[in-house]
DNA sequence: GTGAAAGCGCTAACAC
DNA sequence: GTGTTAGCGCTTTCAC
């Protein structure tokens, strides 16, 4: 890997007009010549590392999501890319499985990287953030808020489960069960919040043990859906606050040979590469990609000297069919 | 950010004893002790970036992609990035979206990093991989093999053709086509010769019309599948080289209500997500995290200075139902 | 076992 | 415009 010296060595010019002509600097027309020529002929490449030791700051950002085989934030990783990649910036992808512990790991990783920022859906323990915060790294939250008064993009939870819930009853199912979330993660409380009410409202009678939590992957909707089939008097529907616990539960309804027009569904999220038709389940599609997009722009921002107070984004779903 | 300069001061010692302390040389129990005290007083992490411009290089390695979005893909990601945490590695995620330019624009990226190894699933481009592994950096290539002289893993991917062509026969099926990648693409060219060589060999009559060329993805599976209901004498099965290309082709049976079982599917791959019962498609399984596992093995192996001649590692796909 | 000091490759004052 | 130089925070000889 060939240094700036020597460029400039071969150049016949200091080191610092190689860096300049390398930065946008103005170097005069015949210098830049040679240092071009230089540099191509010893396949030269800034080195990132130095740069970034004297610079204080990378072209890096970090995007922190629990869980890089769920398409829902491999969509949103995807729109965090794509804005940054437009800035010049590059992504570091981190899977944090949830656990406290990684995030917080990483997030000392992105400050001792010197990362110019972190995007992150912060898991449900007590990681402090204020710490990076500190340290004049942005961060912004996306999907889940935190405590800390940082910028956040999240989903209308309460209207998407109210409206995943609504769909069902409008298909005239009545008594409309909900697999949700672990409990203490904000979006699942919101979105079984929506779907309580709704219950709650036209459903008329009592909902016991038609709440199920579960964890947010497939297996979960798969044994919350089997306990909904196994309570004395089952469901007629079913609304789940993830895309994949849906899977899940459609896998099951699968196997006892049940389809969802007779055992109702709807998913708060998008079924991900369903092979259903589209009338099959009511789906309300969560925006991944723009939530991604926005969380980037807004810390794209901030990074930009933007020091306007914290804000929150709300972006809404769509119901798409059912 | 404190630096070791200010641990050191306030722990009374030089701060080659601190970095001592941090890197696993001995130092006495006393100084170890007020070192640590002054350490966690003043919250410090040992700066990452100076440390690799003092050490030139990293424990990072980076893992490029084709497609964050593809689960086969994700799998892969995860089995790498399991492997490299056991060994203290982080992994940067970089998606290529199968482009020549993106793909030597990461390799870059990796060497001016300073990282610890590249694993990648090479584009059909020529890309120079010579230039990062004459920086002594190994580079192992997954999923698809390159000219250049660097570590493998990849699929036997004429036997993952033949098993899930075969297994359509087995069915009774006769007339059985295939929905095949793009052209130039290594994986897709030799399991779609290892369709042909069966539907040959076993369908008797004319191949004529029947491979489809197609993005790998689920639009080009659709598109592909329609092409093939227009033939004249359509199929009356379809193989296809990868996951995505399947959950296309079966959306476009679902909603022209052919049933799985009429018209015979087969994937080389899993479907992702499926809500099908297991017996509706014969699915070749793939061993994606395994692949990710062996790959980041051998690339920990190579950081650790093995320097064995290249070895190309084959894993064997198994047929999972149908 | 410990400290002093050089240097990894770059950028940004500061002079000219 | 361009060169000189200091220094980002760390590791690692080299003395002691």
């Amino acid at each position: 890997m060939a240094t700036i010296y020597e460029v400039a060595a071969r150049a016949g010019v200091s080191p610092a007009t190689v860096s300049r002509l390398f930065n946008g600097s103005f170097v005069s027309a015949d210098k830049a010549d040679s240092i071009r020529r230089a540099a191509a002929e010893l396949n030269f490449t800034p080195n990132r590392t130095a740069r970034r030791l004297r610079k204080q700051s990378s072209e890096l950002i970090a995007l922190l999501i629990p869980d890089v085989e769920n398409p829902f934030f491999t969509a949103l990783a995807r729109g965090v890319e794509d804005r940054a990649q437009q800035a010049g910036f590059s992504l570091v992808l981190c899977n944090t499985d949830d656990d406290p512990g990684k995030e917080e790991h990483y997030l000392d990783i992105a400050a001792s990287e010197q990362m110019a920022g972190v995007i992150l859906t912060p898991t449900a323990g007590e990681v402090d953030l204020g710490a990076i915060a500190a340290l004049g790294r942005p961060v912004v939250a996306v999907d889940r808020t935190t405590p800390y008064p940082v910028d956040a993009v999240k989903i209308d939870n309460r209207a998407v489960g109210i409206a995943a819930t609504g769909a069902l009853f409008d298909a005239g199912f009545r008594r409309v069960a909900c697999i949700a979330g672990p409990a203490g993660i904000e979006a699942t409380e919101e979105r079984y919040l929506g779907w309580r009410e709704v219950a709650t409202a036209r459903g008329g009678g009592d909902l016991d043990g038609f709440l199920q939590h579960a964890n947010y992957r497939v297996d979960g909707g798969r044994s919350a859906m089997q306990r909904l089939l196994e309570l004395p008097v089952p469901p007629d529907a079913v609304v789940t606050t993830n895309n994949l616990m849906a899977v899940g539960a459609l896998q099951v309804l699968a196997e006892a040979g049940i389809s969802p027009r007779e055992l109702g569904v709807a998913v708060v999220g998008d079924l991900p590469f369903t092979t259903l038709t589209p009338d099959a389940v009511a789906q309300v599609h969560l925006p991944a990609r723009h939530l991604g997009t926005t969380a980037a722009a807004m810390l794209l921002d901030r990074i930009g000297g933007d020091s306007q107070p914290p804000r929150t984004v709300v972006l809404r779903g769509e119901l798409r069919a059912g």
